[in-house]
DNA sequence: TACAAACAAAACATAATCGATCATATTACG
DNA sequence: CGTAATATGATCGATTATGTTTTGTTTGTA
């Protein structure tokens, strides 16, 4: 008898238990009242750990219904910090390095990236002294630039810096830094400082986050630094984003939107926003369109 | 009573988690709650590393039929991560593309480089900062750096910034500069200033030309700077030279050869190179020999 | 070539999950 | 006290993920 009642309460207490060890919590601390802060504070704190968490699991720690966890994950995914997917969600914390972050889950939309990269290659001069920020959309970039004279390419992406090997015509400089490798991609005081010192052309921006009114934003502090720097040392600033990045605030402000020159977007975009920038004297450029 | 059977319970959940915990399982790798996205993740994660994955490897491994196998693959193929073929899938992942034209690149004695880079990653302990300069046989060491803690490099190659991506707990920083894209060897102003601003325990200098008497030499004046200033930076210099740099004057001078502390090579120099060597207060190593 | 075994593709079934909507409870605030 | 705002639960049709089955396809071997 006594051996059965163990079993059960093992069997019931497993599940729930692993979670409660693994964020930190032990048994007394879990109230009837838990508040919806609380509770999406605890999934963010998961997702550092964790990449991945699944919505029925969610329902059972917290002893709550589905419904509320989809609304609890819908709106962390208003803020950013994870993808919902079927099932559960998917973090998007940028202090979680988990592996092949970039190689892999960075090749979303490469339809509408490489749409994006390619009106972005034509507003490349020839002799023109260019920086390629790191990100994956802007990194679609190279393979373009086949056809250009006398380019000079700064950049903070190794990738970026391994692409151009193949292109022997163009000068190429890399700002240094310290290497962020989830997002790959060179950041801190060695970056901000060559960056400060030199003046380019045309600065192509990749962007995680951008709301018309809120402007520019990034899951990163160090990202932020580097990217309002390169902003000040750039005559034209093109901003790479793709539609998924619109509506959202990352943790850091890098700039209002209307410090950009020109945005490039795809036509997933919303048009009220896309007339929001417009109207802000941002010119944009919707690729895939006529 | 109660309590006490609340007890047992705990224990037991407490001692299945460690279970658990020890042989490496976390819930979300347990078949029955697997979201289709992490399963997707790994299977990328596997693609990173070894080229080929067979379906009915993965079937096995996710406890899942081969009809959701084909799915993931298929949707990893539309994200254009991979390339289906008959029973499993190729990799497309850039890393794994980019890999020949690197090993393309310097693979002239590879046994002996690989030899002296294991000898060199002997010198360096836990907690280490060390400067890895851009060279083929110094790039030997990054997969030999698995098992170190805390360890801090800079570098001033592009190749070893991406080889490095793959040990997360190292901190890596680049030097920055201008890119030499024939030995892919960041170079000029900013190469020179950032190194001269730091101080590192041990640096690992790739040689291109050494003659006991007149010293270390390379064939770009660029190079010769940035190898001037590294010597000064360090505490301890170390030199992966292979046999068939000995007995050669490159253009630009960089250093005699009593500035280095150490000096490895392999069994195919001459002995007396060696002596005049060990005569100077170098301390020689001669890799694949006891 | 013929044949067996493994694999793939398509069509269907099922269960889990999602989104939207409405109802209810709780809290905040005048 | 009443009302609005918010959070949560409940329900239902739509969607998605997965397994199953059937029917080709490829591959290796005699």
């Amino acid at each position: 008898m006594i051996d059965y009642v163990l079993f059960v309460c093992f069997r019931l207490t497993l599940e729930a238990n692993v979670f409660r060890l693994v964020i930190g919590w032990n048994m007394t601390e879990r109230g009837e009242c838990m508040l919806a802060d609380e509770r999406r504070f605890r999934i963010t704190e998961m997702l550092s750990r964790q990449r991945t968490v699944s919505a029925s699991e969610l329902k059972d720690i917290f002893n709550v219904t589905a419904a509320t966890v989809r609304r609890d994950l819908a709106h962390l995914e208003r803020k950013g910090l994870l993808v919902r997917s079927h099932g559960g969600a998917v973090s998007k914390l940028p202090s979680t390095n988990f592996q092949p972050s970039y190689d892999a889950m960075g090749r979303e939309n490469p339809a509408e990236k490489q749409a994006i990269a390619t009106e972005a290659a034509k507003l490349i001069l020839d002799g023109d002294t260019i920086f390629l920020e790191g990100s994956t959309t802007v990194s679609e970039i190279v393979p373009l630039l086949q056809h250009h004279k006398r380019l000079t390419v700064v950049t903070n992406s190794p990738l970026i810096l391994v692409e151009l090997r193949r292109h022997p015509e163009i000068k190429v400089m890399c700002t240094g830094g310290e290497l962020q490798r989830d997002v790959f991609y060179l950041s801190g005081i060695w970056a901000q400082r060559t960056i400060g010192e030199i003046r380019v052309d045309k600065a192509f921006l990749g962007v995680s986050a951008i709301d018309p009114e809120y402007g520019l934003s990034t899951a990163s502090h160090d990202e932020a630094a580097v990217k309002k720097i390169l902003i000040k040392s750039a005559k034209m600033r093109i901003a790479l984003v793709d539609h998924s990045k619109f509506g959202r605030q990352g943790f850091a402000f890098v700039a209002p939107a209307n410090e950009l020159t020109t945005l490039i977007t795809d036509s997933g975009t919303p048009p009220a926003d896309l007339k929001t920038l417009r109207d802000l004297g941002v010119h944009v450029i919707v690729a895939g369109q006529d």
